[in-house]
RNA sequence: GCGAUCGUAGCUCAGUUGGUUAGAGCGCCGGUUUGUGGUACCGGAGGUCGUGGGUUCAAACCCCAUCGGUCGCC
């Protein structure tokens, strides 16, 4: 069994490419991890989403706890064999959807116990149990249980609740390798909170080194902060956090925030992002976003992004995907969606060449002037 | 020709004991989406209430005429 490794093979001022090695297969870092909450990245097929260029993709804990239930996709043979992605998977734990989607949640010493969005019935989460359905779905990257606090919430609150996720991670850890994935070759993250605060960032960090994990995520940004509050918490967290090992910003971005953070030292993303919003209309191209439902592209009959050589743009007209959302058509969604994909990976890997050839600022100077023009 | 009935936003319609700047859905125009509640969310423009008279302090609403649609009867 491949152990997980993760090794460095170039570096630009703080920015890293390399690699994570795993037993479903290599990750190339700065990595994007496409978003398949439901055991799907909706509007695209497995095979079509490696063909983009993803080397792994989320899978979510809560969501998949509740439809079609953990213990049901074990007993199918795990999500990979379930949703035909034999690459890796990397699962979050739960913690932020509880936060996000559930009402009547109630978080305790113990863990939370909430209401389900589906149909209101009653469920628990706890360090012990997060790791267990992760286990049962076969992740390949498992995610410590934690409490993701809003950003606005005061710091004392911010520190308490920061301070009862290292608690969980704790007990993440000693569950994890109770439960044996450790041998099977999974592999196991901590998650940095402490909201933007300095202080609380540090003793987060200092608490996840001392358990000791395979990588560390930086969780709680990206929540209302604004893009310069978000980069200045990044300048210090990713200093705090192990150099040897992968560090997940985890939730971000828009293109442009991920070309801040990976000049600031992280390694991996994901994002709904571009899936969500090639339902809704909203291409990224390398000349900023673009809203394919405004009128003016009804007679275009140019590529989405003339740059890009994805499927959708060496096939498809503007017109023709406008016409395709205007209609809320299952292809415009299923279009726009891998174009978009395409778009984040082939944004990931000018980076790994750019940061390869030791060259990132100018890189990131020059996406900027074009990206942010409008 | 006679009778009935209907004409309100681009479309389908709501709107009476006559009473602020006439509403809805869809459509149209635009914006939002950051560890995903897949037909999402937010905002905006748009109407001489078929037309012309009349009654009234006040008319989409009541009266008369007229034009147009639909149905029925000769």
């Amino acid at each position: 069994m491949t152990r997980f490794s993760f090794s460095i093979h170039a570096t630009s001022g703080k920015a890293r490419t390399g690699a994570i090695t795993m037993r479903r297969g290599e990750i190339r870092t700065p990595a994007f991890m496409p978003v398949g909450t439901a055991a799907t990245v909706k509007a695209m097929k497995p095979e079509t989403v490696r063909a983009t260029g993803a080397d792994i993709i989320l899978g979510n804990t809560y969501h998949l706890m509740l439809r079609p239930g953990a213990e049901r996709i074990a007993k199918l043979g795990g999500l990979h064999k379930f949703m035909n992605w034999e690459r890796p998977i990397l699962t979050d734990s739960g913690g932020y959807q509880v936060m996000s989607l559930s009402d009547l949640r109630k978080i305790t010493e113990e863990g939370v116990t909430f209401a389900s969005h589906l149909d209101g019935s009653r469920h628990m989460l706890s360090p012990e149990r997060s790791m267990e359905i992760q286990r049962l779905l076969g992740s390949d990257i498992v995610m410590a249980f934690d409490e993701c606090p809003r950003a606005d919430r005061p710091r004392d609150e911010i520190a308490r609740s920061m301070e009862m996720s290292m608690r969980w991670a704790r007990r993440s850890r000693d569950a994890f390798d109770a439960g044996g994935a450790h041998a099977d070759g999974a592999a196991l993250f901590g998650i940095q909170q402490g909201a933007l605060d300095q202080g609380l960032r540090q003793h987060s960090a200092q608490a996840l080194r001392e358990i000791g994990f395979d990588g560390y995520a930086i969780g709680g940004l990206a929540v209302g902060e604004g893009q310069e509050a978000m980069f200045t918490t990044l300048d210090f967290a990713t200093e705090q956090l192990p150099a040897d090992r992968p560090r997940y910003l985890m939730g971000v971005g828009k293109p442009d925030d991920l070309v801040g953070a990976v000049e600031r030292g992280v390694d991996m993303f994901d994002c709904v992002l571009p899936s969500r919003s090639g339902r809704n209309g909203q291409g990224f191209t390398w000349t900023g976003p673009v809203n394919l439902r405004n009128a003016r592209h009804a007679d275009d009959t140019g590529p989405l992004d003339p740059r890009c050589g994805c499927y959708t743009c060496t096939r498809y007209t503007r017109a023709y995907l406008h016409h395709l959302q205007k209609c809320g058509e299952i292809l415009g969604a299923m279009l726009l969606t891998e174009h978009n994909i395409a778009f984040y990976q082939d944004l990931m890997e000018h980076m790994r060449a750019a940061i390869t050839a030791d060259a990132l600022p100018a890189f990131a100077a020059e996406f900027r002037r074009e990206y942010l023009s409008r």
